[in-house]
DNA sequence: GCAGTAAGTGGTCATCGTGTCCACTTATCT
DNA sequence: AGATAAGTGGACACGATGACCACTTACTGC
């Protein structure tokens, strides 16, 4: 029962790796929220219906695309060196990952606002991988119910806002300072 | 030049008021976003290019329609009386707002939602006030650079942020008070 | 009152994106 | 080589958008 599995056939991976390259390409040219799944699958040089097998919608491309730079950040933050990592007090443990979080929207931003048509930002793995870790820091840092708290902390860097703050000509440095200070609730 | 501006006809009127209502009801019946143009035509009994003539889009009735309420608001910051009001300290001021915010999202948190179809959340007028009012509150408070800080502070009244949470079964009461312990920033 | 006029009305139309479906092709296993 | 299932891609139906325009109606100045 565990040798039936086949593997990925050849042409599958091809168009998969075509595919993906295709997209990124298409979300860092044009606004990543106008881009469909048409333009991908011509793009792409495959048919909607080889699209729609491996991808329900747009945002799971980008979701598959954003994977591999969010899992090094995620294992930073389990296990990398201080302040990212165990090791440093909450405050700084989140004013680190505030400012790896900036990085990552100023490289990737694209592929962060591809993920957010239909709005389910909360319902990706990455999410709740983020409000796990500001969770146990606000439960580190001795906050009676950190609950409503995470996704405050967390709001401020959703995709749209971030870009926003871009648009109006605040540097990346700008936002990791005032998020700094922000990260300065989990004193006391 | 002022005499030849005609008065609003009295259909034209009346029709607006059908469109509000209608569009209010559904708002309030299903989610917000799934609320097309021609449903709201429909249940006001209007054709859609009576619709499109006053509203290029849903969010601009949705905006119409929370106007009012946001008005009075706005209205109290200015000058009404502390902690909302000026006199107050500005981290107490700030505190005010959030729970004003709080109690404006949860009684037409679904008016909140549908303004934010197509990402123009920043675009609005209403954006642009809170923005306003929280720069000034931060700059009050001694804030060195408060640009960033502003969009920031105001990242987590995002109506789908809001949404979420009570989702979460949290209670505005948890809401509110996690948001006085964010107010806390413009301390020092 | 009574035209004249411009605002207002509502249905139709073209366009676009979505997601499903299915007949066909092709890689892989035996 | 033949069987088999995975993979492919184009066609299709659907739903929503927003523009368009011929018709109607309420206000205007005479």
């Amino acid at each position: 029962m565990l040798a039936t599995m086949r593997k990925e056939r050849a042409d599958a991976a091809r168009n998969r790796a075509k595919v993906l390259t295709a997209a990124a390409e298409l979300f860092a040219a044009k606004d990543p929220r106008t881009v469909t799944m048409d333009d991908i699958a011509k793009a792409a040089g495959v048919g909607r219906g080889t699209l729609y097998r491996r991808y329900p919608d747009i945002a799971s491309i980008a979701v598959a695309l954003l994977d591999e730079h969010e899992r090094r950040l995620q294992r930073d933050l389990l296990e990398g060196p201080p302040p990212l990592g165990p090791g440093a007090p909450p405050v700084d443990r989140l004013a680190a990952f505030y400012a790896a979080m900036v990085d990552l929207l100023e490289t990737h931003g694209d592929l962060a606002l591809a993920t957010e048509v239909g709005g389910r930002r909360f319902e990706v793995g990455a999410y709740r991988f983020w409000r796990a870790h500001v969770l146990s820091l606000a439960r580190a840092a001795g906050i009676a119910s950190p609950d409503p708290l995470a996704d405050i902390l967390l709001a401020p860097l959703a995709p749209d806002v971030f870009a926003h703050q871009r648009g109006q000509g605040l540097s990346p440095d700008q936002v990791k300072t005032a998020l700094t200070r922000l990260a300065s609730v989990l004193t006391d």
